[in-house]
RNA sequence: GCGCCCUUAGCUCAGUUGGAUAGAGCACGGGACUUCUAAUCCUGAGGCCGCAGGUUCGAAUCCUGCAGGGCGCGCCA
């Protein structure tokens, strides 16, 4: 955490510190919680630099009204030297015009903060546990993926800003039938590779040609051994050696994405631990598993459906539909059976846990959700606990929907993507929407140069910032904070949309919604735009000047520090900012 | 049948956790390039915030119901 507080959290202290005075005096009773207190910039610039409600949501419990209160708020505000005007306007809004120097002093704080600008230690080092991805390991990764990995890599990253211990988490669901599957899509490959014409691969195996390479090493290692074996023979051994030569594709897939997990977490290993076990035993003794008899599905009944007695975990008492299953009849463990077993454990080693999960998976988050409430209320000690459902994404091509099939190997793969339209359009686009909600990714448009495409506006907005340096250092003139005095009210406007980051990186980490730093990277490279095209029409309000060397330094500090706030913003996005385009 | 998500300008979408006159882009009309990068900017028009109730000083935002769209609803993962 830095020592120099920008601008809003200091008038937030500010106004914290009258409301205080307020209470010493008496004029507001003790202890009336200040939560929904704002201190923010209104939405309206004429109405100043800085908006609070306090009065109108301390009026109540202040047993007096709204303009009243303000008033009184006011009185102690104008004695703030910094503060050169406060109204009261509206229902009891107060609106302050803060001095232009506090507004200098800003810009030169994103100078020394620098790639600092916008960090702070909010969070306080709390340790919070994010799970994404978590791609079954069974294939490349496709683009059905995409989303949540950019949305969970941007979170991780904004939490890390703003001063949480983040782990970034991969689950790997190495345990289950489909990597059984996999373990005998590999044995076709290894018989193929020995030479052997195995024709079509069967119907129900994956038929993706990622598998020749397994099958060849395979080869290498067994030679002719398991060709004409049984499959228990075999499929211990090739199970381990396909899994981790998909999760090898994957975390490759992954860095083309930019993204690194800290963790990947083997379900098989968890088994391995008795985990899933210790979770039962302790589930029981709290009386949250029982033995019982599921219900009927609810939807279509399945045809070989028939009443078996299973081990059931209590998640009605936690709001779930119907008890859930952790084992199946032949005694092995069911999906869910270790995912709480698992989720209890990242429970244990941290503060509060977030999952990200394709909203296809929406119908298990009662569940999960159950398994660490239970946890909570054993332990005493409730754990925060967030699932974050991205929505589909509707890939076009050419305005048509791009079909994808998984099952006959038909799908388009995230490295493609990434190969055709670049890593920063994919992680930018799929941060132009909230992720509950649902997006098409169009092809044709994002790869587009131009404003239509935020990812190139941004860009661009830093890419001229840069070429001004450049030209700037030909004309003999750098970026100075001398003569910041010398900016124009329009210059400093620029700065006081910048100024806004911090608090908007900290609303964002929040809110756990990193989509609203691609908008208001938008917003701030429009502002930016149309002060650059100022200087067209009136060459008085250019950037470079020769023959006004404090000026022009001054705006080409004050550019400078623009563009640090965007190269920051892209940085928690994981988008590249370039010098030139 | 049940659960979750969505519904805001002709189109694609924001909306700072309940604030002031609901905002951008596209498309449409009018304008700015012998340039500090026009891959840009300025300007005009465009709204029953799906519908109906409720909560309060105040609702696009919270609650209830309804309609439409999406996803899901086996001992799968």
């Amino acid at each position: 955490m830095s020592d120099i507080a920008t601008i809003y959290a200091a008038y937030a202290e500010r106004i914290d510190a009258v409301l205080s005075a307020l209470e010493a005096e008496g004029t507001l009773p003790p202890e009336v919680s200040r939560a929904n207190v704002s201190v923010e910039p209104p939405r309206d610039p004429s109405h100043g630099d800085i908006a609070t409600n306090a009065a109108m949501v301390l009026a109540k419990p202040a047993k007096t009204n709204p303009r009243a209160l303000a008033e009184q708020i006011v009185e102690h505000l104008k004695r703030d030297p910094d503060i050169e005007s406060a109204e009261i306007a509206g229902p009891g809004f107060i609106n302050l015009r803060i001095a232009g120097r506090a507004w200098i002093d800003e810009i030169r704080a994103i100078g020394s903060l620098a790639e600092g600008y916008g960090r702070s230690g909010v969070g306080k080092g709390s340790r919070i546990n994010v799970e994404y991805v978590s791609a079954n390991p069974t294939g490349p990764m496709h683009m059905g993926h995409c989303r949540g990995a950019v949305v969970g890599d941007a979170l991780a990253s904004l939490l890390d800003a703003t001063g949480h211990s983040v782990t970034r988490e991969y689950y790997v669901n190495d345990a289950g039938g489909q990597v059984d599957v996999l373990a005998r899509s590999a044995h076709v490959r290894y018989r193929e590779a020995l030479g052997e014409n195995v024709g079509a691969i069967p119907e129900g195996l994956y038929p993706g040609e990622y598998l020749i390479p397994v099958g060849k090493a395979l080869a290498e290692e067994f030679g002719d051994k398991y060709s004409a074996a049984p499959e228990s023979e075999w499929l211990a051994l090739f199970r381990p050696r396909a899994v981790a030569a998909m999760m090898d594709l994957i975390r490759a897939d992954l860095a083309k994405l930019g993204i690194a997990h800290d963790v990947f977490a083997s379900e098989a290993e968890l088994q391995a631990a008795g985990k899933p076990a210790e979770a039962e035993k302790w589930l029981r003794e709290q009386g949250l598993v029982y033995d019982g008899e599921l219900e009927k599905p609810k939807g279509k009944t399945p045809e070989d459906w028939e009443p078996v007695e299973l081990p059931l975990f209590r998640s009605t008492r936690f709001g779930d539909d119907q008890d859930r299953p952790i084992r199946k009849s032949d005694g092995s463990w069911t999906y869910f059976g270790a995912d709480l077993a698992y989720h209890m454990e990242k429970a244990e080693n941290a503060d509060a846990l977030i999952d990200i999960w394709g909203a296809d998976h929406a119908g298990t988050v009662k569940r999960i959700k159950a398994a660490v409430a239970a946890l909570g209320e054993g332990k005493g000690t409730p754990v925060p606990f967030d699932v974050k459902l991205v929505q589909m994404v509707q890939l076009m091509r050419d305005g048509e929907p791009v079909k994808m099939s998984k099952r006959s190997g038909n799908f388009v793969t995230l490295a493609d993507v990434v190969d055709e339209v670049g890593k920063d359009v994919v992680r930018f686009t799929m941060l132009t929407r909230k992720p509950e909600a649902q997006m098409d990714f169009d092809f044709a448009k994002v790869v587009e140069a131009s404003k239509d495409n935020p990812v190139f506006y941004v860009q661009y907005a830093h890419a001229r910032i840069c070429s001004t340096m450049r030209k700037a250092a030909e004309e003999g003139l750098a970026p100075s904070d001398e003569a910041l005095d010398a900016l124009t009210a329009e210059d400093v406007a620029l700065v006081k949309l910048a100024a806004q980051y911090p608090r908007l990186v900290e609303s964002a980490a929040q809110a756990r919604e990193p989509h609203r730093i691609a908008f208001y990277l938008y917003d701030l490279a429009a502002a930016f735009h149309a002060f650059w095209n100022a200087g067209n029409d009136d060459p008085s309000k250019r950037v470079i000047l020769t023959q006004d060397r404090k000026l022009s330094g001054a705006r080409l500090y004050l550019v400078a520090q623009i563009g640090q706030v965007i190269r920051n913003g892209l940085g928690l996005l994981g988008v590249e900012a370039v010098e030139e385009m």
